[in-house]
DNA sequence: TCAAGCATGTAGGACAGCTTAACGGTATTG
DNA sequence: CAATACCGTTAAGCTGTCCTACATGCTTGA
């Protein structure tokens, strides 16, 4: 196998046209530059230079090896080249993972700030259920993901960064008596009929959690996948339900929307990374682009918590 | 900048899968193959490698640079290729000098030799002076040249590798009193008027030497410089002359050719070629099918000496 | 819980590679 | 024509790199 960098060597000598000008083009001294074309001589089996006067002229063969050297050294420069563009994160490939009411708040405006700052990252977005895109992130199956906070997840080499707090609203549907009041108390809706509007996972725990806190367990007579056809339920009459206000910024025209305390159920909303790819400016951009979106959609947030 | 040995090994590691199959693979150990990647990825200032489980997956940035690792090894192995075809005689270039008389007999069967041992051989051919092409040799301009050697050339750096002793003829014209002889005696010539046919230089020197031992000194009444105007000159009956054997292959109609003795005059007529050039295999064929051609053309040249 | 397998550190020794110094050869200059 | 300066090469010596042997931490399967 012949030695690379012998042939940069030889490169410079036949580019330079002595071993004196190569050496000293190179920082060495004449006697090493010589060394390692004899080197890579004897590697290649064929004289490389001749002496000629009183300085040196390439043979066919270390003509050829010369030229073919210029052509290795290009694909060196162009791995580095690749590799810096990599770490200045102006190219890549980022695997998101997002939940459904995460979307159009935090995910679509993040990755409008992420594409304005690193126009040559490839965003690949997937639609994962919430329940653990953990284990993709931690098995490299994806970058980054925004999840909602269960209780027992310490992260796995995984960094959770916070991003929101989401509240969750009473929705009831038009004329409900409880709809005249500003704020509900959630002991309030201790003997309604429930619309359920999650599956059983990180976002129905604060629910039957906060519930209990007020001392019931919620009794659901109906149970939707997502939180539009859940308001539309409620819009029919067949129950109240309580939806985190993300899920509620498209509103069915037949409910009405009222906070909620003692206590207010809320949903932790993070990003998880591993901390390993923490360092990509790709992904470090894109995490502050999340944050951006969740301060803006907080202040939403509150603003549609107070109805005017 | 990247080390290529390194990148190597990392790639070594992805295609494998861990760095123990890896090292197998290698004929190193796993310590050696880790502290390699260590210092790779400290070159390129990322990791490179994320350990997962029991073993290691490739970083972006791992698999990026593994596979540039690929093209960069790709252009290597070609560069051991095209090496390979070059010691090999399959390819390259020669660059063969000759002069005029020499193209038919020697060198034009030599080529097709050449051509059916190394198709792939690409030969630039050029008329020479026939004086000094040992310094178009030597200086590396030419790879090998048929000369007629002249005395004081010692090869300088050169050697010479004899083909042919061309004896001269007497050329003279139709109805020459000497023409009935089947053998002239060159003292016989030594009152005539002379042809001279070629210009001073080292095909000369055997004629002026000859007539010199046969004790006169030819007196040259026209000079031309190619053996076929020559000939025309004895034919008009301007003189006779002395000319090489090779060069009266095309004879005109209007001389007749006699062998001469006491003595017969030669040129050496040798093939030179660099030392160091000489490992060449086409080169080394070349010369081979240039013996050859001299061979065959000798026994001509004998067989034209005795007309019948 | 134990054992096997993997990756990764640490210490030590072998090797490669660079430097210094000296030599043979070549072109330039007086 | 002699002297000089320059170039490439070689030998000897030393420093740094790199690999091995061994130990450790960690993960997975029985």
């Amino acid at each position: 196998m012949l030695d690379v960098r012998r042939l940069q060597v030889l490169r410079a000598v036949v580019t330079s046209g002595t071993v004196t000008a190569a050496a000293a083009h190179l920082g060495y001294t004449p006697s090493a530059v010589s060394q390692q074309v004899a080197a890579l001589e004897r590697q290649a089996g064929t004289a490389l230079l001749e002496r000629v006067g009183r300085g040196v002229r390439p043979t066919a063969a270390g003509l050829l090896l010369t030229e073919h050297a210029a052509l290795i050294s290009a694909a060196v420069a162009q791995a580095e080249s690749a590799l810096a563009d990599l770490r200045a994160g102006r190219t890549g490939r980022l695997s998101v993972r997002y939940f459904a009411t995460a979307g159009s708040t935090l995910v679509a405006p993040a990755l409008a700030g992420l594409r304005a700052e690193h126009p040559g990252v490839r965003v690949e977005l997937e639609l994962s259920d919430p329940q653990d895109p953990f284990q993709e992130v931690a098995d490299g199956r994806a970058d980054l993901a925004v999840v909602v906070q269960a209780r027992g997840h310490a992260g796995d080499g995984c960094r959770l960064v916070h991003l929101l707090d989401d509240p969750y609203a009473a929705v009831l549907p038009l004329g409900h008596p409880l709809a005249g009041k500003e704020v509900i108390d959630l002991h309030a809706l201790s003997g309604e009929q429930w619309v359920g509007s999650e599956p059983p996972g990180p976002c129905l725990e604060p629910v039957i959690d906060s519930c209990a806190a007020a001392g019931f367990s919620p009794d659901f007579v109906i149970q939707s996948e997502d939180y539009a056809t859940a308001q539309g339920f409620v819009a029919a009459g067949l129950g109240v339900g309580l939806m985190p206000r993300l899920g509620l910024r498209n509103q069915h025209p037949g409910v009405v929307v009222r906070p909620v305390r003692n206590p207010e159920p809320l949903r932790v909303i993070s990003a998880a990374a591993r901390t390993t790819a923490l360092g990509q400016p790709a992904l470090r951009s894109f995490l502050d682009a999340l944050r951006d979106a969740a301060a803006t959609g907080g202040r939403w947030l509150l603003r549609s918590g107070q109805p005017g």
